[in-house]
DNA sequence: GTTGAAATATGCATTAA
DNA sequence: TTAATGCATATTTCAAC
């Protein structure tokens, strides 16, 4: 991946709903080349969609948590993540290395709606076997991730 | 908000780069009318913007970290948050209730990345004291949010 | 909200570097 | 191989209903 690449991957995610005609000019290409360069980043899966970024808040989605879930067994895995794959509250799930097995970025309604989400879908089943919340008082920072170095691609050095 | 609007959230998030005349058809409505009811959410604050969602592990970035930190003083509370802001590698910042005064999201190349960044960055000035650091093994979900009910929206009731 | 026309943006083929 | 140009097509925007 090339400096304009990585420009234009910048830009997509910043900039967003964005003409080839505006977005052009700023990689310093025509728009049929500056279109080129993204259809080949979608191409090569650097860039996996795109997508409005809404205001949970401003929709009325008050609470947001971190919810720390353990498995009670290896053998209900595939029944968690089914859940997970689910449940459009769910916005994240991660597999980590600490004192759970995974995390889960939950957003809801109110407290209300999390007390029902965890006891009537997250402890539902077999699967989850404990669970800690962590609520969210305050959002400072909540943005796409944007890539920041212009250095050689690790992922493609060597190959 | 009525039926119409949420269903074009929910459109604009899910389909992303979608002309309206693909988009209009499926909230039974013509071009012109999807784009108003668009540009009328974006006035309203309830789209905050768009962008591309980019594959991190595709672009090198492998390592993702959620970092609980504590404030060493409220008096560093300021210099903390510019910190945040300034970093791009925090993806996320909350302020939580919990074991920890923040939670961060961190998007780094590797470990070493990650160790850096903690030491060089986050415990370089006199706002943190303390940091826990849960290593993400693998992402099992991470989407945008989407709302999902479509009753009176209870951010307005009553205003 | 719809329709139709004007302005604008995009995609493709060609040409050049 | 990559990018610029010009033209045909598609899309967006604006005005009138």
């Amino acid at each position: 991946m090339d400096h304009l690449d990585f420009q234009a991957l910048q830009l997509m995610v910043r900039q967003g709903r964005i003409t080839w005609a505006e977005l052009a000019p700023q990689l310093g290409l025509s728009p049929p080349a500056a279109a080129e360069r993204v259809r080949r980043l979608e191409e090569k899966g650097m860039i996996k969609g795109y997508g409005a970024v809404l205001d949970r808040e401003a929709l009325g989605y008050d609470l947001t948590a971190f919810v720390g879930a353990d498995l009670s067994h290896q053998r209900h895995r595939a029944e968690f993540l089914a859940l997970v794959g689910s449940r459009p509250e769910i916005l994240e799930c991660h597999h980590v290395a600490g004192d759970h097995d995974y995390i889960l970025k939950i957003c809801c309604r109110n407290a209300r709606a999390l007390d029902r989400f965890i006891n009537d879908v997250l402890k539902q089943g077999e699967a989850v076997a404990r669970t800690r919340s962590i609520i969210v008082l305050s959002t400072v920072k909540e943005e796409m991730f944007v890539p920041t170095e212009t250095g050689s691609d690790p992922g493609t050095a060597g190959g």
